[in-house]
DNA sequence: CTGCACATTTGTCTAGTACAAAATCACCCC
DNA sequence: GGGGTGATTTTGTACTAGACAAATGTGCAG
């Protein structure tokens, strides 16, 4: 593998793959006819480890010329922490998950699905989204990492979480007059939009007027969307796979050009959201803060008036 | 804007950035304090407008040099080749599309996807592919690039289909027995997922059993995907703005891993398909060509038989 | 335990060079 | 004039090696 792939593949870019071959003596790729790197598929796969890892809170210098199987401990550890910040105990051991957990490892969508639809009717979008969706992304993320889920396992999971939730959020009614008007997006760099859609689905269900932009619009775009759409709040939804710097720097940038009335909400579960606290955005660690901002937020509209 | 912003907004790398400032003269960045390139704003938006013309056909030593005003000249005359390419003139030309275009622009999405549903309702949901989404997104694609129309509004059509292609294909009795059965995806650097969508519908509403992978799946696990699935067709889209080499080298990459048997189908707008071909790949420039595949696909499979 | 100064870590930038693949041009033959 | 063929130019991406600022960690005094 070439050194461009590596980087689409890891998301480590070109200049950090050399610097730390030259500094952490890993990795060590082999070199083709034309003296450049290639890359064999082990230790690609020891880099998706290490980049998950990192996103983690690790610090290179630490864990990047460390051998794999102190890695796959240190996996092993630090997932199990990230679960259960993110999920209350009661949830993640419920046989509920497992039932997903297997329809995903079969490769049956359909089941997959109408598991998921099911579920859906009976506990309400809101609990779904909070209770099923959100733990099980943990979980998906927490098995691919140790290698016990396939990347396109992930993605069809992925794709049919998006299917379920589309089609629940477009049989609310559309309330074209709801407040807070929302405006959701994520920031160049952030592929991910299902934690757009999420949120779509947990601020619709509390009255809100949701927009969405979908992933990765330039900061500039989202200011200009935000005031022709007349939007009070900006939601941007952040995964761990971002850039920290870039993210922060974003978040300032979009804060000093966003009019300042209009609200800015920040969420997901990069730990850069966590770490450092920027001034005028309001970060929510979990969906389960939508509701307790939503109230605040309408509260200070009505002090207002 | 930094070089690294530079690269995320207009997908041109780092190095080409550099190369170009030797080379050609343009862009020519600032320096902050540190001597580090600093991107006016106005020259960003010209590299963009670059970058779309080279994804048309164009090459950089003719027009990375040249004045912006003949640069407008060029994107609207390659602009209306692309779109006579693109589309029957009958279609082009229809009042329909201006009423989109209209609520596009007026920013309002209620009325913009209210129009869709009742096309989609009148016409059908193939023609509504066909002939609305497949025309609207050659003529939103060249409204942007001549500045007539701003990425949030591009976005915001955008969802808006997908909302409404997804609610449409949910409505399909989903056959779980439908042949071919049919693999969608779009590799690392594809980060589209609108034409997907428009296949998925297509290939469904003619007995298909589709199955998404979603974007930037990488190689190796489409296979993966394909074998798991039990796939007939691995069906891949691909627009504008991948970077030829990797569409090329990626193709034959996955050729070559498929299991013979199995059918490769690549469509999009991507120039570097027409250019050129690939041993064992089928080559579809429009949606219209799909149809035509599964009838010979459906022949070939039942000659065997 | 907190706050501050200092040291280390780390990603990204810089410069200039090199080269292979692709596109284009020049040429010749039919 | 059309069409293949080899030479030439164009172009993106790779390389090395060095530098530095921001973030992070450490030690120490209060």
């Amino acid at each position: 593998m070439s050194i461009a792939a590596v980087e689409r593949d890891t998301g480590l870019s070109k200049d950090t793959l050399r610097v730390w071959e030259r500094r952490y003596g890993f990795p060590v790729p082999e070199r083709d006819g034309t003296g450049e790197r290639s890359y064999p598929f082990d230790q690609v796969e020891r880099l998706r480890v290490i980049k998950r890892l990192l996103d983690a809170g690790h610090r290179p210098g630490r864990i990047v010329a460390m051998a794999s199987s102190d890695l796959d401990r240190l996996t092993s550890a630090s997932g199990l922490r990230v679960a259960a910040v993110a999920t209350p105990p009661d949830i993640r051991e419920s046989p509920e998950l497992d039932g997903f957990m297997a329809a995903i490892r079969q490769h049956d969508v359909d089941a997959l699905r109408h598991l998921m639809a099911r579920t859906l009717l009976r506990i309400g979008l809101g609990r779904f989204v909070l209770e099923v969706v959100a733990p099980l992304n943990v979980q998906v993320g927490e098995a691919w990492m140790a290698g016990r889920l396939e990347v396109f396992e992930e993605h069809s999971y992925t794709e049919s979480v998006q299917v379920v939730l589309r089609n629940a959020l477009h049989q609310l009614p559309a309330s074209g007059v709801g407040r807070p008007r929302v405006l959701l997006a994520t920031v160049p760099g952030e592929p991910h939009g299902l934690g757009l859609l999420m949120a779509e689905a947990v601020l619709t269900l509390d009255g809100c007027r949701c927009i969405s932009l979908g992933v990765q619009t330039p900061v500039w775009d989202i200011v200009r969307a935000a005031i022709a759409f007349r939007s009070d709040v900006v939601a941007l939804s952040y995964t761990g796979c971002t850039n920290p710097q870039q993210t922060a720097n974003g978040l300032t940038e979009l804060r000093e050009k966003l009019p300042p009335p209009v609200a800015l909400w920040a969420g997901g579960s990069a730990p850069v959201l966590r770490r450092r606290a920027t001034e005028g955005v309001l970060v929510m660690p979990s969906l389960q803060d939508v509701a307790g901002a939503l109230v605040a937020w309408r509260e200070s509209v009505a002090a207002v008036q």
